[in-house]
DNA sequence: CATGAATGAGTATTCATTCAT
DNA sequence: GATGAATGAATACTCATTCAT
């Protein structure tokens, strides 16, 4: 139980640092206010992370991974090559819409400041994009993609696309917040991405 | 003279600022940092600007209405719409290839800290996207875009596409860096954007 | 065999104490190094000593009454002035030769210290030193040393002697380090102590 | 005028640095207290050191450098041996006489705890020694000293014996000091260090 | 204009110590 | 006895900003 209740602290203070980071940024987040959000004393941030960036590693680590399970799971699935952008998408707008803070955090804090964090990260990074490049090249060999286009050009396309789009939401430039609206808006992104934008 | 000088001064600070928020992000840079890129003492550069956040401000509110002259410039030029997006991405390519320095600040910095910066900044990215919206919308209408898709959403993956593939060439992800490439990396997003991926 | 065994824990605590101290030094040691290398939980420290200070008043009061003794046994013996100090020479040298973190913790982080530890450390010390100025009287009494010296001056220079090349074994100025070449050395000092360095 | 300023403050820190430490302790003094103690804020401590422990590297280096100056000095006089010891023994003890708080810090904070500080002080450390050593070779040389004593070992007798000597001071454990005594102190050192404590 | 000495608010981090289990 | 989670006092250090010269 003492070990249960470890886990459970650990937990408590990652999530009272996505909360707090993502209300006031990173830089501006004292460890005590992190502390203070999860109702502890800011030393025992320290017996569970080995100092404040670590807790935002931590949040990468322990999140991104689960992006990866989905992406790897509509990858490996049987469905349409379409389908897998639909819910790939939807899947990434889902997860804003269930849990914003989380979001911002991983968008604003890591993905835009990559370039000063850990090394380990951009590898996690391309880890999404070699897996969304898969199945491009898997659409291609079936068919249904053409093949002019380098997919791992595409893949920037894609992702960059859904990252602007999540930030629009983040920094309030998009509103609409249902999952009916996050539905359309997954449809109309891999219906440009497939289709263009052309009249046809 | 004396005044011309004073420019000078000030855009000196202003390029050393560029430079150092660009190598080591705005958080990590000291005002003495810059000074001394600049070749100055950095009690100088309270002379020219109020403070630290106003270097990056300015460096925002300076090059950034140059963007928006450029796309202004091809949004009203009488090329065709499919033209006008492929001007605007090599301009952008071709801008981080000038200057990347200068991208990786507006890229990384200011994107990335607009929810905590002034707010004025967020309207001028506005302005940005209008733009771009309203080449959408006059495509529209003139019948080479398709209706069906909201204007303002395909502004965010158009604008997400180019600001990852950016990205990707500040983080060292993406790689070749001549003009050549840049101009085919331009067409290609431009095909995807109104042909999409799919076969035909 | 409880009351045993919390002697021997106690011990334990000490020991691993004393090699943490010579090792780190006293202020640059934690508390859980100490228990660390006593393979205890650093809780249990708190069990049997009441701080972390109190650990180091610990060795120095349980082991420098083992010195007093040494050298009162030495002073009440019936051997001449020189061997007398000639023993006390080679039993310190010894001492080193056999504990080296003991000696070092007692040397370094204790003498050093004292000004601010307790007062009783110093009339601890001046225990020490009332013994060897009586044997030094003793010897002035019987004839053996002149007269014209303060023994309580003499004292300093013995002790101070030996300390500085205890203080050269700590710091691996001074080298060698077998038996043999310790009771040269005991013998070496107390000739000079006596006899003088100058050619006769 | 302002460079001359700059050196002033930097001694002033330095001079405050000694008394501070000299008073509690160089662990238990914060930068706050000897800034106070020097009249500034403690932000220019950082002005003119790197850090808490360049303190107490500078106060040694400049320092020491004055003790080598004056042992050198002694050594290439033309006095003669026992003179030469005599001076250095007064030096020493007028050292003290004159700035006892310095000498505290020298003897307490830096030659006790060398172990952990800087390698390059015991090559300071060592270069004391080596012209003592000197002097006890050019004694024998000369043949006022006796050749059996290795000089290497002598020299720690003899330091050995200053230094427990001044510590003595630093812990009132020794009391006179007016210059007088320390004359008659140096005297008998050196008496006893020649001619020994024996009964002729 | 230019300099850089001076200031001090702000904070991450350490670690001795307590105490519930 | 034994554990180690929890606490929070204590402080070195950074660096933006000011201002006398």
């Amino acid at each position: 139980m003492a070990h249960a209740n470890a886990i459970d602290k650990r937990k408590l203070i990652l999530d009272a640092a996505i909360k707090i980071f993502a209300k006031k940024g990173y830089h501006r987040s004292r460890v005590s206010d992190v502390a203070e959000e999860a109702g502890i004393a800011y030393g025992l941030v320290y017996h569970y992370f080995k100092n404040k960036e670590e807790l935002l590693n931590s949040i990468f680590r322990e999140r991104w991974e689960s992006f990866l399970d989905a992406i790897r799971l509509y990858k490996d699935s049987s469905i349409g090559t379409r389908d897998k952008f639909t819910n790939i998408c939807f899947f990434l707008l889902n997860s804003y819409n269930q849990r914003p803070e989380l979001m911002e955090v991983l968008v604003i804090e890591i993905v835009r400041s990559s370039k000063f964090l850990e090394e380990s990260h951009i590898e996690k990074f391309k880890e999404a994009f070699h897996l969304i490049e898969a199945i491009i090249r898997e659409g291609q060999a079936k068919g249904d993609l053409k093949k002019e286009v380098d997919p791992a050009l595409a893949v920037y396309i894609f992702f960059g696309a859904m990252e602007l789009i999540l930030t629009g939401y983040v920094l309030s430039m998009l509103k609409s917040r249902d999952s009916l609206t996050y539905q359309k808006v997954a449809e109309t992104v891999v219906d440009v991405f497939l289709n263009g934008l052309s009249a046809t």
